[in-house]
DNA sequence: TGACGTCAAGATCCG
DNA sequence: CGGATCTTGACGTCA
């Protein structure tokens, strides 16, 4: 099967929120405001916004997503009384319906604080209703058992033996609509990728492999990811659809684990020619979301249409401007032959750009360049307010946040299409 | 008892 | 009063 854009052996794909595609955030409540009014309407708002994050992932070529766990507020919890599954029915069954002609495969991911090996049942029989709910939310959009569940472990309560042994008693008794869904991933303290085959060959639960978990506790050493990758290969059905592994890089200025903000292009092209033919899906984990999905898709598909690179340079643009004058300046000569497809050159310079600083200069230029869309059709107030900020700005006096908001606002008001896109308001 | 991770909501302060 | 900035929430484990 071949789509416009992608590998059709190979997706690539992100998590939870679209960074910078407009109506997509989601919405919560604390305990205390939780009412079924305010729980229904909040629900009604994030399915609103999955729609749209469905339509943009569609649009992109983007064909994995993972499925934020606050999708409904407090979906585990006893606060939460409404039949939410039967109340939006059709909007469940919109959505996938979305996913299913888009070609997209979905997952959920409960956070660290589902716990299935606790020693106290409490905190088991939570996490049981937690992964039900999961499961719920994933029926409710039609989707087959290709949509897993990723777990962790959990906890090793100084006995992993006896840690191991409750988890496995534990899954035993779930629900088979769960089981069905539910695979496990190696984490970066307790349980590493060797712990999570043992436990995948002792159940037949699909084991994830992810890369950084995986060099934070190393399994063994001299063991590099294809190994494992392979290893983890056997544990998936085909019932269980296509491979998953998770894939992220180490932000340097920070502890071990944690994610970069986007992904390395370099980085991530010799991680994927290492596993390239394989069929394996790719789940991204990165602070910029979408925009490394679609990075390390343009870079990788054998669909080399220079269009598709030149709608995201048209979303970069402004940012680039404002931190590069010469990398924008480049850009703009690459995709000057539009017979080529120079996606990977074109994201080196998108982020060799978005690494430098911004200077007072830049930033006037920038705004100046985002201001011409407006300067003709723009009211006296609007032109005296916005002459002030770029007053400002060029004396240092202020950062950009006031003229890009007030930028954004006459985007806003004039229904500027490529402006209300572009990152120079995000990033 | 606080750190861990994560994102918005909520709270507070400012002009 | 709108907007900027700081704090809290919600979860379980472990030092």
């Amino acid at each position: 099967m071949k789509t416009e854009k992608g590998n059709p052996d190979i997706s690539i794909g992100y998590a939870c929120l679209a960074v910078g595609v407009p109506n997509t955030e989601q919405r919560s409540c604390i305990l205390k405001n939780a009412t079924g009014e305010k729980l229904a309407e909040i629900i009604g708002h994030n399915l609103d916004a999955l729609e749209k994050i469905m339509e943009y992932n569609s649009r992109n070529g983007i064909r994995l997503f993972r499925i934020s766990s606050d999708l409904i507020p407090f979906g585990s919890s006893p606060v939460n009384q409404l039949d939410w599954d039967r109340m939006f029915e059709r909007r469940f069954q919109a959505i996938g319906g979305q996913i299913r002609t888009g070609g997209i495969r979905v997952s959920m991911h409960p956070g660290q604080y589902t716990v299935l090996n606790s020693p106290d049942p409490g905190v088991v029989e939570r996490a049981v209703d937690d992964l039900r709910y999961h499961c719920r939310v994933l029926s409710a959009l039609g989707a087959d058992a290709s949509a897993k569940i990723i777990l962790h472990v959990g906890g090793i309560y100084n006995d992993k033996k006896t840690a191991v042994k409750r988890f496995t008693t534990n899954w035993r008794q779930l629900d088979d609509g769960i089981k069905r869904r539910l695979v496990i991933e190696n984490d970066d303290k307790c349980f590493n990728i060797a712990d999570i085959l043992e436990i995948s060959a002792a159940t037949g639960i699909p084991a994830i492999y992810d890369n950084l978990h995986n060099a934070v506790k190393p399994a063994d050493p001299a063991a590099d990811d294809l190994y494992w990758i392979k290893e983890c290969a056997a544990t998936w059905s085909a019932g269980d659809g296509a491979q998953k592994i998770h894939y992220s890089q180490q932000n340097p200025n920070k502890k071990p684990g944690s994610h970069t903000g986007t992904i390395a292009i370099d980085g991530f092209l010799d991680f994927y020619r290492r596993i390239d033919g394989r069929c394996v899906d790719i789940m991204l984990e990165v602070k910029d979301k979408n925009l490394s999905a679609v990075k390390c898709i343009l870079c990788t598909t054998p669909v080399r249409q220079i269009r598709n690179i030149e709608t995201e340079w048209g979303r970069y643009k402004y940012a680039v401007l404002e931190r590069s004058p010469s990398a924008y300046s480049r850009i703009r000569e690459l995709l000057k032959d539009k017979s080529g497809y120079p996606a990977v050159e074109f994201y080196r310079l998108v982020e060799e750009a978005l690494g430098s600083e911004i200077t007072a200069g830049n930033a006037v230029n920038a705004a100046q360049h985002v201001w011409g869309y407006f300067k003709d059709i723009a009211d006296a107030k609007e032109k005296q307010a916005i002459e002030k900020d770029l007053a400002l700005l060029a004396g240092s006096q202020s950062s950009s946040a006031a003229i890009k908001r007030k930028l954004w606002k006459l985007a806003v008001k004039y229904n500027s299409a490529y402006l209300l896109d572009s990152l120079y308001f995000i990033l």
